[in-house]
DNA sequence: AATCCGGGGCC
DNA sequence: GGCCCAGGATT
């Protein structure tokens, strides 16, 4: 493959999207981007960097904010590790580094939330060091260019590509043809319709000439998804609800809900309604229905039961109990996950 | 080296 | 239902 750089480089300053974080050279706008993108869709992720560089224009308004109000910034978008890390990188490079982002690859790949991708990323985009991209793009642009069969998600398929990303990479420009490849593969080598009609490549492409290009990238795992049984306690009187927030290490770690009865399995809902009402001395008047939450690799199934207080919710509580006891009105200023706040704009609905 | 981690969109 | 997404941390 000859110029593959120069080629990719030319389609790129035909068709590249004007996205917000290709404006700067700024690491702190450049390191925001692409965590809030890791694993992340650009539409998805575009309103969130919006908001983060509006409420946090430098990395010190983010090194002194607290965690909780990061992770509200961060409601709804998922991988809450990648807030809290982001976080203390913040502070690490605030408090340790005197503010100055570090601008050797060595270095950033030492920072919480940074892994090879994301460091060649940064040193590329914004310090202009060669050092390969390579994410789920990359990986599908080269198995189909040079047809390679060898999975992806194994340590000798990765290693392989990161041998041909080397090779391919050009000294002049490596930040721009690192985002050139990366664009290629987003809108242009789509993992399903691939526009192979009009492309480049198509005398070059290997997988196109065989006719595996909807073959590649190969993968070997299968996710096993586990199945989980959430019961939610929605205890409250007129002004007052509970909340909990989750410390142990597991999903939604930090984040506030409901207090949880976690079942192991599927068990007799008229079984549980029975214990709950002893337990509360009240009627509970409707069985919920589950709520399935599908997630790669959990399967969560919610069932969210209303319990109405006419007292203070605070005598249902145990003084050991790690709750709160919060303002109906005020739950949403709590960073939820996406389950909780489903299950209000439900509720909502029905009371309007 | 293998496993786990959210949520949404597409087909 | 399966796959994918501008991957990284933990075990």
């Amino acid at each position: 493959m000859d110029n593959f750089d120069l080629s990719i480089l030319k389609w790129y300053r035909q068709n590249k999207r004007n996205l917000p974080w290709r404006n700067t050279n700024n690491p702190y706008f450049i390191w925001l981007s692409e965590i809030i993108l890791q694993q992340t869709r650009v539409d998805q992720g575009m309103d969130y960097y919006l908001k983060f560089i509006n409420n946090f224009p430098t990395i010190q308004h983010l090194a002194n904010a607290d965690e909780q109000t990061i992770l509200s910034n961060w409601q709804g978008l998922g991988y809450y590790s990648r807030a809290r890390n982001l976080h203390a990188t913040a502070k690490e490079i605030t408090f340790n580094h005197n503010g100055n982002f570090p601008n050797k690859y060595e270095e950033i790949l030492k920072l919480k939330g940074i892994g090879p991708y994301t460091a060649a990323a940064i040193s590329s985009f914004s310090f202009n060091l060669v050092h390969p991209v390579v994410d789920g793009n990359v990986f599908r642009v080269l198995t189909r260019i040079f047809d390679i069969d060898t999975p992806i998600d194994t340590s000798e398929g990765i290693k392989l590509i990161y041998n041909i990303a080397n090779k391919l990479i050009p000294t002049n420009e490596p930040g721009e043809y690192n985002q050139a490849i990366m664009e290629f593969g987003a809108i242009h080598c789509t993992p399903s319709q691939p526009n192979c009609n009009n492309c480049i490549f198509s005398n070059q492409c290997k997988a196109k000439i065989n006719g595996t290009i909807l073959h590649r990238p190969i993968k070997s795992k299968k996710t096993v998804v586990k199945k989980r049984y959430f019961h939610y306690l929605d205890i409250s009187n007129k002004v007052d609800t509970i909340l909990h927030k989750r410390t142990d290490e597991d999903i939604w770690k930090h984040l506030f809900e409901f207090p949880l009865i976690e079942k192991n399995q599927n068990d007799d809902l008229q079984l549980i309604k029975n214990q709950l009402e002893k337990k509360f001395n009240q009627q509970i008047l409707s069985i919920p229905t589950a709520q399935k939450h599908v997630l790669s690799h959990q399967h969560i199934f919610t069932y969210f039961w209303q319990i109405k207080l006419n007292n203070s919710v605070l005598e249902t509580l145990n003084e050991t109990d790690s709750f709160i006891v919060v303002h109906k009105d005020e739950i949403i200023k709590y960073p939820l996950p996406r389950v909780i706040t489903k299950y209000l704009e439900n509720i909502n609905k029905i009371d309007n």
